[in-house]
DNA sequence: CTGAAAGCGCTAACAT
DNA sequence: ATGTTAGCGCTTTCAG
């Protein structure tokens, strides 16, 4: 079996050129055309590709973007992927797939390969900085990083994000406007900016609305499904239990439904649910939920937008890019049933 | 701002020479005990990373692989990645996403990413070769490439898979063996050979078990959850519809049941329904869905393994890997309401 | 055990 | 418009 052919071997059996087989071949312009087309028909007949490791070293650039997620086994980042995937492509550009699982080794770890030219720039959905002591601080400035989804507060990157506040205030306002006053939220990680966003949303809606938020009636969370049926047990077994429930993303909706069901009451003729996320599926169940809608894919498109705007030396505004967010109205949310004001 | 230091650097400053300082950093056991440490002190000290570019040119290794799957936004590639991943990670490689579409130009555009030293091995979840014209002949002998999940038969490649067929047939049995005798299927698209074999479970099952499959009691489908829909109520408007339905994937599945409730049947009271696949949150559905559970992860962590080994230069056994599936049986699916026997 | 030298395959100045 | 030359940063013979 023959060698792998090189720009050398066109150019030696066409007798140009090392130098002008690289530009025909990459679209200069710069190449007249008797040659352009021998060199292509060449090119094709040998099979030729031109070797990625030596074009990046050369070049300097690895045309690869990094997208770093907490989980890529949550289906929910897949969509903001073939966004991020979609806009790579187009210009040519790969995606490269990192995941931290939150070890503080792996974050750095991702942040690492920026530097080494593993790629060129990263999209950060992790919402933190590697959390190693020290190693913050030393990140040298202009970093082509985009934070996407959650926010790092200070960091100094461009981000891509929705409003959390208003789209949680926004579904709070919708059980509201159904009758509901005894509403309960069943929160994220409350250390995370995310999380709090949601509920401060939800206690705006509540506030604005004159309406008390009792003890026992804000859960906090971990976006686990589990954990969404424990806190829903937790809020029925209260004295005056709510008729309606704000959830800080669908699985944990997912677990309070089931824990509802199982307890014999009717989503939503008992008991209201709003999630958020509208993640993979939601809108096909029985019923289908009622949940604030991101904009996945755009996020994913607008990050790498972004991102490809930074590498091409452009300074970027400091507001971060605020995506629009939808409160899907389905099937579990509902009027409760007996309407007897307070 | 300095530049990013090179082993140069850290050869002059340390007077050694940059052969001296490559041997130490990549722990070749070739450096002795002083000069080791002081290299190894001045790298984190000039926060000292390796270009990658260069020593993938030199050493002609990418130190990555390629994970290609037909549609990235689905969920069921994701526990299969995190094996893949975490394999890798392992082995000090990084894993590249790619997607098809199934779309020929992309098909073969990731074969070729091999070719140009992208990535050095590559596992393929498509279940075809690229489709472009003479494209499959001329592809190299021994690349390497592992065929996961799906099967591409006569392709030379390793392959990890499952038994389609076996799972199927035994998902059957079950509800034959719950009583049912009207038991139908939902297939999935019949080109593809993963299609065939879960249909030909279905097939031999009922036929070990003496019971005939009337017209129309095959409906072809294509994995998508509102064709799921569509079919099932084709098989509620058969003269003699079913009391069991096998479906090929669990969210056409999803889309089954929730036809069979819009239509006021209960599952599984009136119909019992079996999916396939075990995909994110069927267990956690109103009911939980029986279904066929393939071991994802570890699909995907044998299939970088194999790919090691083939990148380590070892021949591979040509009999494929097939790993074990397990029937999930969980709330879907009960005996018929009248059991009268035919 | 360490150093000198070569070269992986490509592209970018510079020259013509 | 094309050729010449140099060099990206690393690893790996080959010497010593």
């Amino acid at each position: 079996m023959t060698r792998r052919p090189r720009i050398k071997d066109i150019a030696e059996r066409l007798g140009v050129s090392p130098a002008t087989v690289s530009r025909a071949l990459s679209d200069t312009g710069l190449v007249a055309e008797p040659t352009l087309s021998r060199i292509r028909d060449a090119a094709s007949a040998l099979d030729y590709r031109p070797n990625v490791s030596a074009r990046n070293l050369r070049t300097r650039r690895a045309m690869a973007v990094l997208m770093v997620v907490r989980d890529v086994g949550n289906p929910f980042y897949l969509e903001i992927l073939k966004g991020v995937e979609a806009a790579a492509r187009a210009a040519g550009y790969s995606v490269l797939m990192g995941n931290t699982e939150n070890d503080p080794d792996r974050e750095r770890q991702y942040f690492d390969m920026l530097r080494d030219g593993h790629a060129d720039g990263m999209i950060l959905m992790t919402g933190k900085l590697p959390s190693a002591p020290g190693y913050a601080e030393r990140l040298p400035k202009g970093l082509p990083v985009v934070v996407a989804l959650e926010m790092i507060e200070g960091s100094g990157f461009p981000h891509v994000q929705i409003d959390n506040e208003a789209a949680a205030a926004e579904a709070v306002r919708h059980l509201i406007g159904l009758g509901h006053r005894r509403i309960a939220h069943i929160a994220g990680p409350l250390p995370e900016v995310m999380s709090q966003r949601r509920r401060d949303g939800f206690r705006r809606a509540m506030a604005e609305a004159g309406l008390a938020v009792p003890d026992g009636y804000e859960q906090r969370g971990d976006y686990l499904l589990q954990t969404g049926r424990t806190l829903c047990r937790a809020l029925l077994d209260l004295p005056e239990p709510p008729t309606a429930i704000f959830v800080a993303n669908d699985e944990m909706a997912f677990g309070a439904i089931h824990e509802l069901r199982r307890s014999g009451l009717d989503v939503p003729g008992d008991v209201s649910v709003v999630g958020f996320d509208d993640i993979y599926l939601s809108a096909a169940l029985f019923p289908p939920l009622t949940t604030v809608s991101q904009p996945r894919a755009e996020i994913g498109r607008q990050a790498m937008r972004l991102l490809l705007r930074m590498l091409s030396g452009e300074a970027l505004p400091a507001r971060p890019l605020v995506l629009a967010t939808e409160l899907k109205v389905r099937g579990t949310t509902a009027p409760p049933r007996a309407t007897v004001s307070n």
